[in-house]
DNA sequence: GCCGTCACG
DNA sequence: ACGTACGTGACGGCT
């Protein structure tokens, strides 16, 4: 058997990544996407060709020998990208980490050293693959050379094969003819000449005729007059092109084979470097080299299902927990609890499974016995929303009696620490902690479910449980300590921890809607959209999917003529702003924008809520803690936090929230919270002073802008102010406000600059917000909560503008989100420590949705009422507006 | 699984 | 010259 060789062109495959994949930014900052690239191309050739030898040449920055034969050389060819430049010697260094031979040669290309290096262990019996990004190379290519172009294609990467044969069929030239065709034709990349007039057809086929470029200059008479002119008169350039474009195939570079072995790719060093530059999922690569850590543990990992011997792990976790010990708590429940892991010590890691005279009420019962008994937060888990549904789900107890400064979640204090993140699970935890790659829950379980799992692979279900009982415990302190250091420890303490149990107490509670109300509603939306389907079906002249944008792209713009405003990447654009300027001359847009609206209204809320109405007539959505960059809390299955309120048609849908029998709504929101912030936290005395004297805020903004005393402030102009207002808030651009406007960018920012004369202090404010965004990396909130901005050290020019928005814009959103946070945890515990009925229900960032029972209504108001006005004490009053009603529309 | 669109703050 | 307002989630269509 041949032994064979992979030769990768370095330069050329890294800048094919640049390009194909989208920029990534590792938390320093350090951009990344080219190496996941050149890492994905690299290890799919190894994986398909398993070489025996592998070799990555790269050109360096300094003028090789064709530079100095032909000053030209390459001189037109625009510098690299700062983002793409800096990856390059970060890529040999960690090409090098895995031990593998990283090939430069002083006055020479990657190309020549490839060369090189094919043509050397070709003689020498190898089987020597290419790969590059570079045609240039197939003039290397012959019975044991082969080349592969990899190509970024939507879907997948293709590859290009090219052996003689393929050559010949694909140019109609041999590999060594292929030079002679460049030289003729040039190259505008590098900036080689070629002749005038001749591109790659005409040379392609002189070559074929002719066999190589000195025959052609043999037989110049036979050529048409123009060609023999342009080539015949330069023939010296023309030869010289030849040697620019010819690969080195006789380089001195002191190439050992040896040295060329794959060995030890995945050890120590590249793992730093993988972990450094979040190549997540080329972590597992290391599995199967780095394993010691992890099985060390998974051998102290005990199913338990002899009744003393659990016994015996409850009692002991009774004393730690006495004694002040944290344990690791990981609860496995889906429709039930199918069981628990407890990690007391590296050593005594168990799974209970829920089985027997183990059954759910005495591990509930066990496991609240320690939780009473904890002093301090040593109860350590991940999801406790969940936990608590578990806790909470028996008869045999009232759940209130479990003290909450007894747990502690260590995702949501991981998402302090780094709310970029897409996930804070075990598996994120172990990598970020503990250096270790843990299997998901995919590759343990596969898509059974818990119960299924307990029957098929029942080891693997106890891997799962107590591998995350024990990453918890594991990490843990290492998370108080960042938050402390952080000087997030308040936050995490007083404001994350807090408001887990206020947001189970709201998914439990869930709201009530009125199912028949709904389901007759959406028959009413069928009936109209039917309506409009037929309107729009006649005047289009045919019937097609209305609800698809390429469909109706075609009818609009091509069918129907009409003039295409706005494109998408994938074709016109047809969102509601194009249609409305359309809608002026074509009243069939109006009836397309109606259905749009409808069917909106029939699939998401009418049919898509109605889906999730439970048996007690309630919907049970879930808050999630730990998903928004700015400390908002989100809302899903289903999303309560865009229920429909601007449009008439929508708005209905407010009203099949009601409350339960007995019970009444109370609606509380905050007055224009954000610019509250925006006014204490910049201190401008002229936004202060118009709070506190309690004028209507964009009419008072507009007569400082416009210089116009308040009472002779027109509408538009109020407008104007309002919308510059939330620009503002949102990181201001003269584009998004002219946009906003319907105004000329020209316009929008004299507004802007009068809006920062008439408010220097506030110009001073948010420059100071991204000044010390970008000093330090991140923005902060009044309550310290931080967001990292990596953007901001983008040097493309739209990224650090969108960095700049962001570090103006999270401050502020954020401060809004911490003081609803800090009022809702208010508002639950003087609900609970005055034993009233009455619950919070649903959170909309800067609205409380209270459930209120009929006899607890004033008392609740007041509690609503101080609970948020005095959340935060500012420079300005928290006004609110309040509202009771009997469904969630009356009282908005 | 991504895109375009659109619902909310 | 670049080509956008900030933060979310769900749906239908399409690949």
């Amino acid at each position: 058997m041949r032994k064979k060789i992979v030769l990768i062109d370095g330069h050329s495959i890294l800048n094919r990544a640049f390009y194909g994949i989208p920029d990534l930014t590792n938390s320093e900052g350090i951009h990344t996407n080219a190496m996941y690239g050149f890492l994905n191309i690299m290890f799919k050739f190894l994986d398909e060709e398993k070489p025996d030898y592998l070799t990555v040449a790269f050109d360096l920055p300094v003028p090789t020998f064709r530079h100095v034969m032909y000053k030209e050389y390459k001189g037109t060819r625009k510098a690299a990208a700062p983002e793409f430049k800096q990856q390059v010697p970060l890529m040999q260094d960690l090409l090098r980490s895995m031990n593998i031979n990283v090939v430069t040669c002083e006055g020479f290309e990657a190309d020549d050293i490839i060369g090189t290096i094919a043509k050397t262990s070709a003689r020498d019996g190898l089987d020597v693959v290419i790969v590059s990004g570079d045609r240039d190379l197939l003039q290397l290519c012959e019975e044991h050379i082969k080349i592969r172009i990899p190509k970024t294609k939507k879907g997948g990467t293709e590859v290009e094969d090219y052996l003689p044969e393929n050559v010949f069929e694909t140019y109609g030239v041999t590999p060594l003819e292929f030079i002679d065709v460049k030289a003729l034709m040039g190259d505008t990349s590098d900036n080689i000449p070629g002749a005038p007039g001749i591109g790659e057809k005409t040379a392609t086929k002189l070559i074929a005729q002719y066999k190589s470029m000195e025959n052609v200059f043999e037989h110049l008479d036979e050529l048409k007059p123009k060609q023999k002119e342009n080539i015949g008169n330069n023939i010296e350039l023309l030869r010289q092109s030849k040697i620019l474009v010819t690969i080195k195939t006789d380089v001195d570079l002191g190439f050992k084979l040896e040295s060329a072995g794959l060995d030890d790719m995945f050890n120590a060093d590249s793992y730093e470097l993988f972990k450094r530059y979040n190549f997540k999922n080329m972590l597992s690569k290391f599995d199967k080299n780095m394993p010691q850590k992890e099985l060390e543990v998974y051998d102290n990992f005990k199913e338990v299902t002899e009744f003393s011997e659990v016994e015996d792990i409850f009692n002991k976790v009774k004393e730690m927990v006495e004694s002040g010990k944290q344990i690791g708590l990981a609860v496995l429940a889906e429709e039930s609890l199918s069981g628990i892991a407890l990690s007391l010590s590296d050593e005594e890691i168990y799974y209970i499974p829920c089985t027997g005279f183990v059954n759910e009420n005495y591990l509930v019962t066990r496991l609240r016995e320690a939780i009473k008994l904890a002093d301090g937060r040593l109860i350590v888990t991940s999801g406790l929303k969940s936990v608590l549904k578990f806790l909470d789900t028996t008869s045999l107890y009232e759940y209130s009696d479990v003290p909450e400064n007894a747990f502690l979640d260590v995702s949501v204090g991981e998402y302090l620490l780094a709310p970029n993140n897409e996930s804070y699970d075990y598996v994120a935890l172990a990598r970020t902690y503990m250096d270790i790659n843990v299997p998901a829950r995919a590759e343990l379980i596969a898509k059974d479910s818990l119960e299924k799992a307990s029957q098929t692979n029942n080891e693997n279900l106890v891997k799962y449980a107590c591998l995350q009982s024990y990453i918890y415990l594991k990490v843990a302190n290492n998370i108080l300590d960042n938050l402390k250091k952080m000087d997030m420890y308040d936050l995490f303490i007083n404001m994350e921890m807090p408001l887990i149990f206020v947001l189970y107490e709201m998914e439990k509670q869930g709201v009530r809607v009125d199912k028949q109300e709904l389901i007759d509603y959406s028959a009413v939306l069928a009936e109209k959209i039917e309506a409009l389907e037929a309107s729009i079906y006649k005047a289009a002249g045919e019937e097609f999917n209305i609800n698809s944008p390429k469909q109706l792209g075609v009818i609009l713009f091509e069918k129907l003529g009409m003039p295409v405003k706005k494109k998408t990447k994938s074709g016109y654009s047809t969102a509601s702003d194009v249609l409305e300027e359309l809608a002026v001359d074509y009243p069939i847009v109006n009836d397309i924008l109606e259905f749009r609206q409808l069917a909106k209204l029939k699939s998401t809320y009418a049919d898509g809520l109605t889906e999730y109405i439970g048996e007690d007539s309630r919907i049970h959505s879930n808050f999630n803690q730990t998903i928004t960059a700015t400390g908002r809390i989100s809302s899903t299955n289903p999303n309560l936090q865009n229920i429909p309120i601007r449009m008439e048609m929508g708005k209905l849908f407010r009203k099949v929230f009601i409350p339960r029998e007995g019970f009444s709504f109370i609606d509380a929101d905050y007055s224009q919270i954000e610019l509250r912030i925006l006014a204490h936290m910049s201190g401008d005395e002229k936004l202060i002073e118009s709070y506190n004297s309690d004028v209507d805020i964009h009419r008072a903004t507009a007569s400082h802008v416009f210089n116009t005393p308040l009472e002779e402030v027109t509408d538009l102009q109020r407008r104007n102010a309002k919308a510059v207002n939330f620009g503002i808030i949102y990181g201001i651009s003269s584009f998004g406000l002219s946009k906003d406007l319907s105004i000329s960018p020209k316009e929008a920012k004299q507004y802007i600059d009068q809006y920062f004369e008439s408010y220097p202090s506030i110009k001073d404010f948010i420059d100071g917000l991204v000044e010390n965004a970008k000093e330090n990396g991140y923005s902060i909130t009044m309550f310290n909560r931080r967001r990292p901005i990596p953007e901001l050290k983008a040097s493309n020019f739209m990224q650090k503008k969108f960095g700049e928005r962001i570090a103006m814009n999270a401050p502020i959103q954020g401060t809004a989100a911490d003081i609803i946070k800090i009022a809702m945890i208010r508002v639950y515990d003087e609900l609970k420590k005055a034993n009233l009925k009455s619950h919070l229900v649903l959170q909309v960032h800067d609205e409380l949705l209270v459930e209120v029972a009929n006899d607890e209504i004033e008392k609740v108001r007041e509690i609503i009422e101080k609970g948020m006005k005095e959340a935060a004490k500012l420079k300005v009053s928290l006004e609110i507006d309040l509202n009771v009603g009997k469904n969630w529309l009356e009282c908005h």
